[in-house]
DNA sequence: ACAGTAAATGAGAATAAGTCTCATTTATTT
DNA sequence: AAATAAATGAGACTTATTCTCATTTACTGT
């Protein structure tokens, strides 16, 4: 793990720090969309508050960090390598789980279609879109029982 | 609309007051999405900024106000009445204009079936979805020229 | 209309996420 | 190994939102 994060800053051409190899470590590890907080107690106290924060918009620059903000107000983030594509999130409004989810191929098509005539109906160059579920896990969630 | 804004009230039980009045009156008169930020402008002053994030929780109490983030973090609300029906939300990255959109029938029906998808696959109980669409107006937007 | 009571308000203090500053440390290049 | 630019840590700072509490206001029953 170690050893993918000194990759992932070399092929960046960002310089191999601690920090930044400590910050990637935990994203690697945990594997899925982390809250700040969440994050900040998985390093410990390792990395200082003001590098976190720098070493997350490094991420971002080299566009390998996706952040957004939950329901609840809490900022997420998310690596976004190679093997990740295009998905949406779905949460747990009660344990505040953040879950990954893929979409069907159809299901892209026809919201790339609605996004056609929008476009033209707003006089709008878009260039994003989203796709958020909200709910609750009903057992299998890691943090609900 | 100062009539519109104390039946509005009165139709929840939820006392009429002076800035509940001023708060509700500044959102029909804008009559889309707004920020914060935006919102207490047009309020000049005339509401206590205790007393205006305590109405817009009294309005959301209720569930006639709608909260969200916008792409640049800023808070956005937005009053949802009767004839306000269910929609979406495209942001241009520009000038932060926030636009309420309303997607095909088919389109909600489509992702209506996937979300059956993904709560089966995730034992979720899915309970809304949002979907947002990032961008840029090109001309007609009112805030770029 | 009036008094009594609970609810709402204003002013400003408190909280907390994120940014900034600056002296020190570290990574990279030679 | 030295030189240099970049990154870091500690804590100050900013700013959106919440909280506190003394005062004011809206509703209820008379
Ligand atoms: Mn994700
Ligand atoms: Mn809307
Ligand atoms: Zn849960
Ligand atoms: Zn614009």
């Amino acid at each position: 793990m170690i050893e993918d994060s000194r990759k992932i800053l070399s092929e960046h051409s960002v310089s191999i720090t601690n920090p930044r190899i400590l910050v990637l470590e935990a994203l690697l590890e945990f594997g899925n969309p982390i809250t700040i907080d969440e994050l900040q107690s998985k390093l410990k106290g390792a990395v200082a508050k003001s590098t976190l924060y720098r070493v997350l918009n490094d991420l971002k620059k080299i566009k390998i960090l996706n952040e957004f903000t939950s329901p609840d107000n809490s900022t997420v983030v998310e690596l976004i390598l190679e093997d990740h594509s295009h998905h949406h999130h779905l949460f747990c409004s009660d344990c505040g789980e953040v879950i990954d989810v893929e979409l069907s191929e159809e299901f892209e098509i026809m919201l790339n279609k609605e996004i056609e005539k929008v476009q033209k109906n707003f006089n709008f160059e878009i260039t994003d879109h989203r796709v958020e579920m909200f709910g609750l896990c009903t057992d299998q969630c890691s943090n609900c029982k």
